[in-house]
Order: C-alpha cells, then structure tokens, then sequence
DNA sequence: TTTTATAAAAATGTAGATATTTTGAAGGCG
DNA sequence: CGCCTTCAAAATATCTACATTTTTATAAAA
C-alpha cells in the first residue's frame, strides 16, 4: 500500500547519531565536525543541523555557537547526579504504580520478569548480554508503565537516555559474571514480591538501591581512565 | 571587551518561537508554515528548521515527516496528566530539599517569600500580574533548588515550559481577584512555615495540593472553549 | 615567549533544485 | 444529484551546493 517508512534524513540522522553517542562511538567531550559528520552519514549539513539540535535538547550534545557541536562531556559528579536523579525519580514512579497499577499491570511484570529471569546462554556471551539487557529494560519499563501517567514516563525515557553511555561502560567493563546475574535475579525477583504485596516504601526503597549499585562501579572505571 | 551575545539565527528563532507557542501566538494544533514562519521572523528555513527540531524534543512541537510541523495539541487529558506529573515531582523534590537543603537554602526561600509577598499594583494589574508570576516562579525555583540535583531540576524545567501554555490559559482567564492572591499567599507561607519545620510529608502534601489547584479552572476554560 | 598577521578550516546562512503533499476540478458511477 | 476517483496544478517540505562569516592554525615579528 504505501510505503514502510517515509521519514526525512534528520530523522534518520538522529537516530543514527544518537546511537552512535550512546554507543561511545564518539568519546564525551569530542568535537563534532561538520565535513566529518557528513562524510560518515552521507548527509548534507541540513538534516545534520536538525539531528544535533534535538540531541542539544536532550543534553546529549553541546553547542557552542560558531564553534559547532561536541559530545556532552562526562563526568563523576555528572554520573553521580544522573544516577540520583533517576533512582528517586524511579521510586516516585514505582509508589504512584503500585497505587495505580491493575491486575494487567501485574500480571505484565510476572510476564517480562520471567522472561527476563530464563535467558539462556545459547550463542556466545555477546548476544546473550545484548538479549538480557532488552528484557531487563523491558521488565523495568513495565514497572514503570504502571504509574500511568504520559509524562513521567517520558522525562524517565529522557533520563534514561541521558544515564545510557554510563551504563554502558558499566555494561562492558562488567565481564558478566553469573554470580552478579544471578544476584540480580534475587534482587528483581525481591522486587516483583514487595511490588504484588503493594508494598510501595519498600519497593520504592528496593528500586532505588538496585539502581544505584552500578555508581561505584562505573565511577571506577572513569577515575581509572581519566589516568 | 567582545560582542555581549554573539548566538546563530537557530538559537533566537527557537528563543522566539518557544515564546510565542507559550503565549498562544499559535493556537495548539496548528499547522507552522515554512512561508509564513519565515516571513514572520525574517529568517531563512534552516536556522527555522533547527529551532523546529529541538521544539520538538521539548514536546510543544510536533513533526510529521513531509508535512511540515505544528503546534503540539492541547488536551483536558493532558492538562490533567502534565499537572499530576509536575505535582508529583515538585512534591519529591520537596521532600529531597528538605533534606539536603542548608541554611542558605532556608534563607533565600525567605527572601523570595518575602518579595512575593510585597508586591503591590503600581502600575496597572497587567504590569503587577507579571511582577507577581516572575516573582512567583523565583521562590517555587528557589525551593526546588534545595534538591540539589541539576538532572532532576532540569526534568522539572522541562515539565514547567510543557505547562506553561496551559498555565497562560490560568492567567488569563483569572482575573486576579484579591482574595484569590490572599489565598496564594496564606499558601505560601504555610508551606514556608513546613519547610523550614523540615517536616516533609506535610511540605509534599501541600506543594502538590498547591500545585492541583489550577486544574479545575483550566479544564473548564477548555472545555467552554472547545463548545 | 608573546604578539600579530595571514592562510586554512570550519560553521552558518541562503537560494534554488527536487520531491512530496495538498488542492481542486473534471469525470465516472450508483 | 451525491459521492468517489483520477489527475494535473499549485503549494509545500526538504535537501544540496555554494557564498559568507567566523574561528583556528601557522608563521613571522617583536
């Protein structure tokens, strides 16, 4: 009928460079040049301007004007913000959800923590972390989605997308041992029983240290590198 | 020493498009386009099309890809869901100031309190109901501020420029009577009287009635609109 | 070493080319 | 007659190429 998708190149152009941001494709603080930018997209200077204005919007990217674009730098004090932002931010979530979720919210969260709790280790550790790491943001967005309400859900996404290249260091430097996964596994599954309890302080307490144990971590690897 | 404010035309296009989507310049839901857009602000459509772009990231925009853009649509749902979603976070942010604000917290939430409270009509109610939102939005900031986390003072932000359209539809219908601003103002000092108590359920409580209040109007302005 | 002059590189803006959508009229069909 | 298609013209969005302005790098001079 018509056709699958029919965006314009920003569109495209923001994803990609998003991506490729998150990714760490780009080190925190590196200069975005223009010629550079259009030679690796094969884009114009265009719908590159509008792809990085809309990562300025998200913090992802700084501009300083005629001096172009870098990659939002990184810092310690930066992650340890973020991470607070996002845990207390979280645990607001998870009360108004608990107040508000239905028996089809419940019943979503047993459905991706099961998902989540039997990912196997069928083709080498590289896919299986990547599939993990899917079904864990999907077990926790359904948490989340509970609270009903459009707009806190949005401003997570945003923060999410803001603690994503920390998470990823955390993700590579963390050569996933199945002693952690299967501490993690303890703590979701500790979770899901204080959330169908509607327990809200403690599962607003619980959320907020299951998302904050990576800071120590990642503040390792930073300091670590920053040598 | 160097030019005051050397910003590109996208910077002041998004400054000045951001101001008149706030103001009801454009109706929501309206079509932007290009041609009347660039007659408007005398600017070309790149720099438009930048400013487009991170308006979009802030949501008070919508794009549909070779259909231009418009104005985000304004709804009773959403006034009720952008409400409830700043109330609810004020609220934490509240709770997190009072425990990690310091005295100097303490004493600029006073001082802020106090010009609030002193502002006289001088010069004509439309000059004074400006005066008295400026001064308004300096002491809610000023509490908010206690928090401490620049993340989840820049969600807060963000929440606030989404409401502000709905907010201006507040200020205009209420013909600010004086017992209304004495209401506010009882308010204000009740909640000042709690947080300088550091008694944090009760400030919650309060800054979130306080910020529900206007909803019942609002909703009732739309909905005579709409008929 | 600091300053200044100059050249190269880069960012920014505009005009116009291209592609898509919308409009509106004409025609066909129940 | 009303309603749906079809199709061309107009309006619109989008993109690129190039012109302009600003910054950065380089080298000579103080």
């Amino acid at each position: 009928m018509e056709h699958p998708a029919r965006h314009n190149l920003g569109v495209s152009a923001y994803a990609r460079l998003k991506r490729d941001i998150i990714r760490g494709v780009y080190p925190a603080g590196e200069k975005l040049l223009m010629s550079r930018l259009k030679e690796r997209y094969d884009l114009g200077t265009g719908p590159l301007r509008e792809a990085l204005s809309q990562l300025v919007a998200e913090h992802l990217v700084v501009a300083v004007s005629q001096r172009g674009y870098r990659v939002a730098p990184m810092s310690v004090s930066e992650l340890e913000d973020i991470y607070d932002a996002r845990a207390h931010l979280e645990g607001l979530i998870v009360e108004l959800a608990i107040a508000r979720g239905d028996v089809a919210w419940e019943a979503d969260i047993l459905a991706k923590a099961h998902t989540l709790a039997k990912v196997m280790d069928v083709s080498g550790p590289e896919e299986m972390l990547d599939v993990w790491d899917r079904r864990h943001q999907a077990f926790h967005g359904a948490i989340a989605a509970g609270c009903g309400s459009r707009h806190l859900l949005q401003v997570r996404e945003s923060l999410l997308d803001q603690v994503e290249r920390y998470r990823h260091l955390w993700l590579c430097e963390t050569v996933f041992s199945s002693e952690a996964l299967e501490h993690k596994r303890q703590e979701h599954a500790a979770l899901v029983e204080a959330l169908l309890a509607r327990d809200a302080p403690r599962a607003s307490l619980m959320i907020r240290e299951h998302l904050m144990t990576p800071v120590s971590i990642i503040r390792e690897v930073m300091l670590r590198r920053d040598k």
